[in-house]
DNA sequence: TCTTGACTTGGAGTTGACTCCAGATGCTAT
DNA sequence: ATAGCATCTGGAGTCAACTCCAAGTCAAGA
């Protein structure tokens, strides 16, 4: 499969692929007699992990570390596994730092609903009422 | 408070917090007599928000167009309530998207644990094996 | 009053992640 | 064999989001 055909297959574009394997997200891709690049299975297994975890939030320099050990060879499992579990906390870090996020949103989406309050400091830990003019609990945003 | 001590409670470089002010994603910052920024209740919540927001994801040009609507006074609350539902959409679709990869990620780490695998193309959905020299079954990586 | 240190501004520089470009090369069809 | 199209490469350009810098202002202490 050349590289145009992948690049609908992925979503991504050329240049982004060519990119990908530049800076040794993923091993060097296998070429056609002429030089062109043909992505094939294996190709298409880094290109999806690359993009998930790219997707995710994973950092290049641990994928491209993955991938140089994977280049080293299976000596280098142990490690790999290692970088995969180091990741995999951080991820799920992000997660629920992002589903907290999510909490407060809909916390301040309430506010808007019950339409009491929709104070920008609804979100701050603590909240005195700024425009002190008002009249008590009249929603001035 | 200062901008040095806002900087020190938010785990953000003066520089940033005045770049956020500067490109809209936040209202413009009190000041003391003197002319420099006095962070207080309000900006706090501010901040919290735009840190909140940004580090799920949420984009920038959402935001300053909440805080232009937020600016343009109370008549705007309905607007602004929709930006919010909005993004919070697309910060749960964020969420299942890092979820799914989460679970690719946990099926790789488990393909190294049984150490029978470790193939990369673990993550694609047809894997035939590469290394075709290699003895079935045995791990290559 | 002078120095020191934190603050101010506008603007330049940096980094990461693409994205585009020019010029060369290689298949394909006429 | 010549045109047309996709691909190749190295390198330049772009964009967001900071990050740093220079030159100036301000308040407080020696």
């Amino acid at each position: 499969m050349n590289i145009s055909e992948a690049s609908k297959k992925f979503g991504l574009s050329a240049d982004t692929l060519r990119y990908y394997e530049k800076i040794g997200l993923m091993p060097a891709v296998t070429r056609k007699p002429g030089g062109s690049r043909d992505y094939g299975e294996e190709e298409f297994g880094w290109v999806e992990f690359v993009k998930l975890m790219r997707g995710a939030g994973v950092e290049v320099e641990a994928l491209t570390r993955y991938v140089r050990l994977f280049q080293e060879g299976p000596a280098t499992a142990g490690q790999r596994k290692q970088i995969l579990i180091e990741q995999r906390a951080k991820m799920a870090a992000r997660i629920s730092e992002m589903n907290a996020s999510l909490d407060r949103l809909d916390m301040k989406i309430a506010h808007y609903e019950t339409s009491v309050a929709a104070h920008e400091e609804s979100l701050a830990p603590a909240s005195p009422s700024r425009f002190r003019g008002n009249s008590a609990g009249k929603a001035t945003v």
